[in-house]
DNA sequence: TTTTGATCATCC
DNA sequence: GGATGATCAAAA
């Protein structure tokens, strides 16, 4: 495809959010249409509308493992939440380390990291409007407060304590009160390794660690709203 | 083949 | 309906 609009990548905080901002209230076909992004089938391309964002905000780390906004340390999330403005999914955070996390506290694992600093893009996901006409919200610059790095904290602390005794095959989704570990791979056949309680190779199923919906619906409502360009909550 | 972007499909 | 486990595509 081809050459949309370059956007160059936002030189402060300032201005990513001054951008983020004059998104909102605007369609995704609108925004498509204007950076020549030809329009997907999200059955298929379930990422294309996070690309989208990444593409109209002048992100410059595609598929690599580095903030999106990479001078900024900022990493971006669109988030497709329904008419009330909750999210309608939970987010991805990054892959889960299975080698090491055994041995790794939440203060240095690379999902704190990842979680630093982020940039909330809501999206409008009702399946009755199409996604063309679907509109982008207020976005939300958002740094865990000290109670929520100690919730998660915790999360993080149950699952590395299942990997560091050899029991990675016993972590389930429905562990995690807001953070989740889950798998993330191309298909159930998908192989990573990990360890067991011996610390010897295993082989198991590639996992990610996701935020529960709930707990980005805190988030969210320190300062959502469904608005036209010019409205602030 | 792995990482990043996520949503889908099915079971409770 | 909501959540879990499974899956899709692009880029590197």
């Amino acid at each position: 495809m081809f050459p949309f609009a370059l956007v160059s990548p936002p030189g402060s905080e300032a201005e990513l959010l001054a951008r983020a901002r004059a998104l909102a209230g605007h369609s995704i076909g609108a925004i498509a249409e204007r950076h020549a992004v030809p329009v997907a089938d999200l059955r298929r391309s379930k990422g294309w509308v996070g690309r989208l964002l990444e593409i109209a905000l002048g992100a410059t780390a595609s598929s690599r493992g580095e903030p999106d906004f990479q001078l900024l340390g900022i990493e971006l999330k669109t988030v497709p939440v329904d008419a009330k403005g909750r999210p309608k999914e939970s987010t991805f955070v990054c892959s889960a380390p299975l080698e090491t996390m055994g041995d790794l506290a939440w203060a240095e694992s690379p999902a704190r990291e990842k979680l630093a600093r982020v940039l909330w893009v809501p999206i409008e996901a009702d399946p009755a409007i199409p996604l063309t006409g679907r509109r982008v919200g207020m976005p939300l610059l958002w740094t865990p407060s000290p109670d929520e790095d100690q919730a998660l904290a915790q999360d993080w602390d149950e699952f590395a304590e299942r990997i560091r005794s050899g029991h990675i095959d016993r972590i389930t989704a429905h562990m995690g009160q807001h953070l989740q570990m889950r798998p993330k791979a191309a298909s159930a056949r998908s192989v990573r390794w990990g360890v067991n309680e011996d610390g010897a190779p295993i082989r198991t199923l590639p996992r990610a660690f996701y935020l529960r919906s709930s707990f980005v619906a805190r988030i969210l409502s320190r300062g959502y709203v469904i608005a036209s360009p010019a409205t602030r909550s």
